[in-house]
RNA sequence: GCCGUUAUCGUCUAGUCUGGUCUAGGACGCCGCGUUCUCAGCGCGGAGACUCGGGUUCAAAUCCCGAUAACGGUACCA
């Protein structure tokens, strides 16, 4: 790609840059998508950086559930903290040195200044600037310290932090990718902090530290971020390095419109595995929240998606997370799996000991059957529960419509009779169909009179796959038996 | 409060740059019909939107101005 200003050729290099304070949801996956999407489409590379600098709210399992979320998805990256690069290492915790130089240098040319107000101190004008109904800031009460004077109370061990010294005037205005040009006027921007009192970096200098030296170019995120990009950009200023192209993702949102977060349920990413979706499904369905590729087709193969994606057709407005067409493109995807591979993907879900009872021919058929009305494969055993046991129901809903019971049980005795006969290396789908359907047809016994009642009888349910599905994969034997059973009900 | 972003069916969106082909198209969901013993699937059909107010123009979802609303930021969180 271009950089955009003169036409330089830079090589694509996206992130996704979580820190590990949680487990991952979807607008994590969701970034990150639109980040591999972006790197695979211009055949660059994708980093995985974990931001670990809060310390207060750091959570060590989360890295380890941020790296299994990005495999679950087959979100491959190409550096990150489990796989070596050139630009590493790539947790922040493992290069505090590079941002406290960076800190001091901005000290030392008068870019950045020591300031040692206290918590209290700024939780009190912040109070203030409320009441008063002024913009809410750093008041720069140490900005213009003596720095001989701050760096003699620092030395002597005063409890500071390294605050970056916004211009009063002029504006910094942020060309967005995807949002176009938006300005800011300096004199609203606070002075941010860059180093902490713990002596680790906030987000904006680690950030920008990292993403100079690891090339990212360009910085794909959420909008969240974006009245913040100014700030990042004079720091890129202040420490004399180019700036990358900024994209800002329209937020994925909550049925109520906010940003996704806790209150919305469970959101975190690797639920959608525990919950019996397909990686592929779930990964369409969230390429196409706030992209579009322009045509009517709603079905996109991985490739297809790398092939078409580009930054310039993402939405600008923030997209509902519905979980409904998730659904719909779940069972799309359910469906049109090899049946080896959906046994495969079933099998946790379904119940050990049931699943040893079956030949794997017949387990095949039985959760190819489920998968057809489920939308998750968590819905499958629940769909499969009849062919493992016995099914009790009453007797009355063996009757179909108004059909009295006498009729009913005549249509199953004969049933009995007609299947009887027929040898068990029969009994197929298509051979059961024939035959019966024939002889329901000869002797008027009624379609629904009769097929109702024996699907019933295999099944228990009122609604379920039909008869013949369901006798051809129980078998001869079974499906006698079950017939029996409906016929002592009746009686 | 201040700063910023956004605004088409309930939801995801096409159309907006380059005004007419838009009595606004598709998909999910919803409703009905058909296929059918039931469900699912499939096929067909229906209800359903340009935030509001001004302008410009022969003509505005599209251009201009002004409101409004929602969301995001306003942390020694990211």
């Amino acid at each position: 790609m271009t950089n955009g200003t003169n036409n330089e050729i830079i090589a694509v290099r996206t992130r996704f840059a979580p820190s590990p304070t949680g487990d991952p949801h979807v607008g994590s996956v969701w970034t990150a998508l639109f980040n591999w999407l972006y790197a695979r489409h211009y055949h660059g590379k994708f980093i995985l950086r974990i931001e670990d600098t809060d310390r207060t709210r750091f959570i060590a399992s989360a890295e380890m559930k941020i790296i299994e979320t990005l495999r679950w998805f087959g979100l491959d990256y190409d550096e990150g903290p489990d796989i070596d690069g050139p630009f590493g290492p790539y947790r922040q915790s493992e290069r505090l040195n590079l941002y406290q130089q960076y800190a001091e240098q901005l000290i030392a040319n008068g870019a950045a200044y020591y300031c040692f107000c206290s918590p209290e101190r700024l939780q009190e004008i912040r109070k203030e600037q409320k009441l008063r109904k002024t913009p809410i800031r750093y008041d720069g009460h140490c900005r213009n310290l003596d720095p001989q004077a701050a760096f003699s109370r620092r030395a002597a061990g005063e409890i500071a932090v390294v605050r970056l010294k916004i211009p009063f005037n002029g504006q910094t205005v942020v060309d967005d990718l995807i949002r176009g040009r938006v300005v800011f006027k300096n004199s609203v921007i606070d002075d941010q902090i860059l180093l902490k009192s713990d002596g680790w970096p906030t987000y904006h200098l680690a950030s920008v530290v990292d993403d100079h030296f690891m090339q990212i170019n360009p910085v794909i995120r959420a909008e969240e971020w974006l009245s913040s990009t100014p700030k990042q950009l004079l720091l890129y200023q202040a420490l004399g390095w180019t700036a990358p192209r900024f994209a800002h993702l329209p937020l994925i949102l909550g049925s109520d419109r906010s940003k996704l977060s806790k209150r919305h349920g469970s959101m975190d990413a690797l639920k959608f595995r525990d919950d019996g979706y397909l990686p592929e499904a779930v990964i369409n369905f969230l390429a196409l929240l706030g992209w579009n590729p322009k045509t009517n087709e709603e079905f996109f193969t991985r490739a297809e998606l790398i092939k078409r994606f580009e930054l310039k057709a993402v939405n600008k407005a923030g997209a509902i997370y519905d979980r409904q067409k998730l659904d719909w493109f779940n069972a799309h995807y359910l469906r049109s799996l090899p049946p080896a591979e959906l046994v495969h993907l079933a099998k946790p879900y379904l119940e050990k000991k049931e699943v040893e009872k079956l030949p794997p021919a017949a387990l095949g058929r039985v959760v190819g059957v489920a998968a057809e009305r489920a939308k998750t494969l968590l819905e499958i055993p629940a769909l499969t529960t009849f062919f493992f046991k016995r099914p009790a129901y009453e007797p009355s809903l063996l009757n179909w419509k108004q059909t009295v019971a006498d009729l009913t049980a005549q249509r199953i005795n004969r049933l009995l009779e007609i299947l009887k006969d027929l040898p068990a290396a029969d009994f197929t789908e298509d051979n059961l169909e024939n035959i019966v359907k024939s002889k329901i047809n000869d002797e008027k016994l009624g379609v629904g009179e009769t097929l109702w009642p024996m699907r019933v009888a295999l099944t228990g349910l009122k609604e379920s796959p039909g008869p013949f599905t369901v006798a051809a994969i129980l078998g001869k034997e079974e499906t006698l038996e079950r017939l029996s059973e409906a016929m002592k009900k009746l009686s």
